[in-house]
DNA sequence: CGGCTTCTTGATCTCGATCAATCAGCGTGG
DNA sequence: CCACGCTGATTGATCGAGATCAAGAAGCCG
């Protein structure tokens, strides 16, 4: 197909992804897949038109049919209880799946929005897992996804209770920084694509705090911010900040 | 077998648990197996000696290689990280699985340790997951063990940023309550097998905290604790405590 | 430009941590 | 059976990190 001439061939290279061809597949779920196996997950997965900022993929208590792998941008998920205030519980990134903590209850825990223009792979789940069961490798993945995020799961319920707003701060530059860094973009130089209430309702503090803390990180030159621009001027000293025991 | 004779034979029966005959099989991963499934998990499983109190399942940074499902007792994950404090991450009752986070790195993220007395299933992950293959409702039953341990996840974030003490007592306590009532014990009177030093752990807190709110508690009327024995006296109003909305 | 939202900065107040005894439970050995 | 010592639980007094309240400043888009 290399010269797409029909309506339909061009929609086919538009909206049918293929992992074979994509950058993330070494990060994703097609992760120590054999040719065929990609193949036939390839054959299940359709990418859905680009979402822009703010456009909703779910919304929480909707029926639970399809998780879906970030391929560019980056979203959020949001959990309304009760009356309540909203709980921002993870931002997504490139190559990691969205919906797996819906399986349980057959909906959507929370509501999933795009920070910038974001493009996904929709991958009906019970299609994947018939698929899994003929794929162990791709089984496998599947729980080393889940696995993954109960371990980050863990990681920040330490950060919440028992970091300070420094350490918190501290922990979330260094971790986006690896994250990108995973993915091949510059683990130094980068551009948020949060506001600073994301931030602070993920990280459990007040919009004025992160604001604050940013200011004195960057007094003490560990990080230069001008608006969602980031540079991390000394990533050892985050990370150490990040790292450093209690307040005992 | 209905006289046992040999040591093998006794053996067998005190170390061999069944399926079929634990009152734990609706909750548990043999839900929706049909008798040929739940013979082919019996198989896999084995029965450790009992755990006395301050027993450890297994290690923060040993090798994975079994999940452990409840069967009675409890249990408490403790994860060290850095130079630092312990976090407590979990508490594990009758029929839950432990031991799912160690999936991904292949290692336990954290050192699991009986509150008490307390009897496990041994399940070798490699063979579950085999066996997964061709049964798909102990599969999804799986997928389903994590997504919820996900959610649950979620929500003890949500306690962790957004709840004052108060409210974090209360969902503990409601929590605990209905865990109590899914499995057939009373919701009302229990006695919590874990200290103050790892409730307050657990929530975030200091043991000071949770003693003076216990004690407030009290003298509310909405619940009579004496020691470890508690007994719910207002279940409704703790659980509309719980959910109560932010302090704003 | 003007009307938004988002971000920063400053002043004050509060919840829960910390410090410090005291108390209760409980197993151990005399 | 009781004194002793240890660990865990309660209670009281103080303090501080971070929330809240209250203005400004700076983007951002029509």
């Amino acid at each position: 197909m290399r010269h797409p001439q029909t309506t339909a061939e061009r929609h086919e290279l538009a909206y049918h992804p293929h992992c074979q061809t994509c950058s993330l597949s070494s990060l994703c779920l097609p992760l120590a897949l054999k040719e065929r196996g990609t193949e036939q997950l390839d054959a299940i997965i359709r990418r859905r038109a680009p979402l822009k900022k703010g456009d909703i993929l779910f919304r929480q208590g909707s029926d639970f049919d399809c998780v879906y792998a970030v391929r560019s941008g980056s979203l959020k998920q949001v959990t309304t209880e009760g009356s309540g205030e909203d709980q921002l519980t993870n931002f997504y990134l490139p190559s990691e799946l969205v919906g797996l903590d819906a399986i349980d209850e057959d909906r959507y825990p929370g509501t999933v929005v795009a920070l910038e223009t974001t493009t996904v792979c929709e991958i009906p789940f019970d299609r994947l897992d018939r698929l899994s069961e003929a794929l162990p490798e791709l089984r496998g993945q599947l729980y080393r996804s889940m696995s993954k995020e109960l371990r980050d799961d863990r990681r920040m319920m330490r950060l919440l209770s028992r970091k300070t707003a420094d350490q918190r701060l501290a922990s979330f530059f260094a971790g986006l920084s690896e994250r990108f860094r995973r993915r091949g973009y510059s683990p130094y130089s980068f551009r948020l694509s949060m506001s600073r209430a994301d931030i602070s309702n993920y990280l459990g503090l007040a919009v004025e705090t992160v604001s604050r803390i940013l200011g004195r990180f960057q007094g003490q030159g560990l990080v230069a911010v001008s608006g969602r621009e980031v540079n991390i001027l000394d990533l050892p000293a985050l990370t150490r900040l990040a790292e450093e025991e209690g307040v005992h």
